[in-house]
DNA sequence: TCCCGGCGTTTAATCGATTAAACACACACT
DNA sequence: AGTGTGTGTTTAATCGATTAAACGCCGGGA
């Protein structure tokens, strides 16, 4: 790659590598003559100089890396957010990621710590894919940031969805539209995921404040695919009229995919018959439904960011708490009023 | 991070650093007696001792990383899928993948690769993320790989999907079901996507081997998301009843999920109305659909394996020509024999 | 004339590994 | 004894930058 030393544009400009480096760095700007400055510039440019980022590094033992473990980039398509959001935060600060996925096994874990620690990178940001809590893997370095989960044990910087306040916003997307009977289509019980239960919680919430009785009968679990969500709505929707929901708030959007499959196979219109609320505002998925899903959004490319940022020491975080970024409401078509004979 | 040097392990265990060196890396394992082997390798262990790369690299001139360039892991869920397969092939060699995502801007580009050049990686991999005809950048170090693209000038390695086998794959499943009438739903004229093209070779190709003579009202072109889809398929499903397509062969996964809502609209079931074949089986939306999409796959985790494994020469490639990846059928339930009456 | 201080630049050590070449030592052969 | 042949280990140069400290030069003040 690069041939061109900087003993090669000293020699060019007639200086010593010494003012090469100042005058490039522009550490000692104030103390090298323009004219020398000049010259040194001119010569750089001429000879095409690009300085040798390794042997820089070995010295001022920064890499300007940032390493990224995470478990699965292949299986979700919202890894792309979130290293979207790393990445560019990198960038912007002049630095590059280093990506190492894990398949979340243990032993690759360890092994992308160690050669990422020995790689010099200057942080680590570790990333899941779903909002969890973990065990910090052994040997993470000082200063690294948990991203999309929280270390069990504490004690360092994490940033994660806020789910309890996404299913507020969820739920009183269909309160507001004017529904009282409205289910929550769950992820499978004990499924370990804290996304689960918070967005129930919020949902619950939403529910004593609009001074509606929660119907455990709405509150129904299927697996979190189109599959699930079908099964699961299937059951709602043949329940007797008078019992029967008329808002269905989904765990994702998959499941919300599932529960439009179930509404067409019983000639249920939406909105007008069924209004329907996602979950992670999924590209490519939400935005094709017809009509179009109303969903809570993901935030998956800022909390990219934000982590990248903290591992950047650009951001302050408190280590004691996880930070809770807020999931917006994206509004489409699949929520109306109820259906009048059900108001 | 990493204090424990290589000249404190020489000092515990009583021998220079060379030494030390040259057990630790296996060079000189013959040069080296036995017992002072095992004397360094537990003074390593005893004291934690991890090489620095930053320093190795200096002086090996090799790094062990690859820098992959791409236009956008953001906006597609393929991205994952190509990252990936670069990620296990880079692994399972000993190297890591240092990623830039430029957003196809081609300032950011240069800036990219200007960067990579001077982390001195040993090799890069230039992606996009939708198969096409690209400028290669300058400054592009010797070596590079192109993946799911390839260069206008030629002269490097490439690989991208085989497109027109593809449409023939596609194809072939519905004639191969009985149907006769066979409509392709392209991308939009002109949108210098490659694949396009190559797809309704593809097509052609397997009507004038199956004898049915193509015809011109059975080739429509929508926007390549379900609303695109939607349109075509209405417009083709609206046809009189003697020219409306049995089979529907969709540019994507996409507009095939357009075309279910199309042919729902008209009570039209799949398959036993109408049979739909996809292509990307694109995750979360394929198997999703109901019924499950048939669909054609785009290999993009080989695809990713393939360009990395290339980079790290590991795997000849012709650099004349692009190498074509193999897109399999994934039978799923769209299709099956078109209705008796159109038989 | 001599000394001093400031300015602009260079000298040389350093980061932590790799590796060619040198070296020390034991032993065998004439 | 002298030379040669291995064997096992060390010496020291090197990779390409950064940077503290040293240096040379010039002008001003006593």
């Amino acid at each position: 790659m690069a041939r061109v030393r900087m003993s090669d544009v000293a020699a060019a400009a007639g200086v010593s590598t010494a003012t090469v480096s100042m005058v490039l760095s522009g550490a000692g700007s104030d103390r090298i003559s323009a004219l020398t400055q000049a010259k040194v510039r001119e010569a750089a440019e001429a000879i095409g100089y690009a300085p040798n980022s390794v042997a820089r590094s070995l010295r001022t033992r920064r890499t300007r890396m940032i390493g990224l473990i995470s478990d699965t980039i292949a299986t979700t398509p919202f890894a792309g957010r979130m290293l979207a959001g790393a990445n560019d935060a990198a960038r912007e600060h002049g630095h590059l990621v280093v990506l190492v996925d894990t398949d979340g096994e243990r032993a690759q874990e360890r092994r992308a710590i160690e050669a990422l620690t020995g790689q010099q990178v200057d942080a680590m940001v570790y990333a899941r894919m779903w909002h969890q809590v973990v065990d910090a893997p052994a040997g993470l370095a000082e200063g690294s940031v948990f991203l999309d989960c929280r270390p069990a044990q504490g004690g360092w910087p994490a940033v994660v969805p806020d789910d309890r306040e996404g299913g507020v916003t969820a739920t009183r997307e269909l309160v507001a539209a004017g529904h009282r009977r409205i289910a929550y289509l769950d992820a499978p019980q004990g499924s370990g995921a804290v996304a689960s239960a918070l967005r129930h919680q919020g949902y619950l919430q939403v529910l004593a404040e609009a001074g509606i009785t929660p119907d455990p009968a709405l509150h129904v679990h299927g697996e979190t695919d189109a599959g699930g969500g079908r099964a699961a709505a299937g059951r709602l929707l043949d329940l007797p009229a008078d019992r029967r929901p008329t808002g269905l708030f989904c765990f994702n959007d998959r499941m919300a995919m599932g529960a439009y499959a179930a509404a067409h196979r019983r000639g249920l219109r939406i909105p007008e018959d069924l209004s329907v609320v996602g979950f992670d505002d999924q590209q490519l998925i939400a935005a094709d439904l017809d009509p179009p899903l109303t969903t809570v959004a993901l935030p998956h490319y800022e909390m990219g960011r934000w982590a990248m940022e903290v591992a950047l020491r650009e951001r302050a975080a408190d280590p004691a708490a996880p930070h809770l970024m807020e999931c917006p409401v994206v509004r489409r078509g699949s929520v109306g009023p109820p259906p009048p004979q059900a108001g």
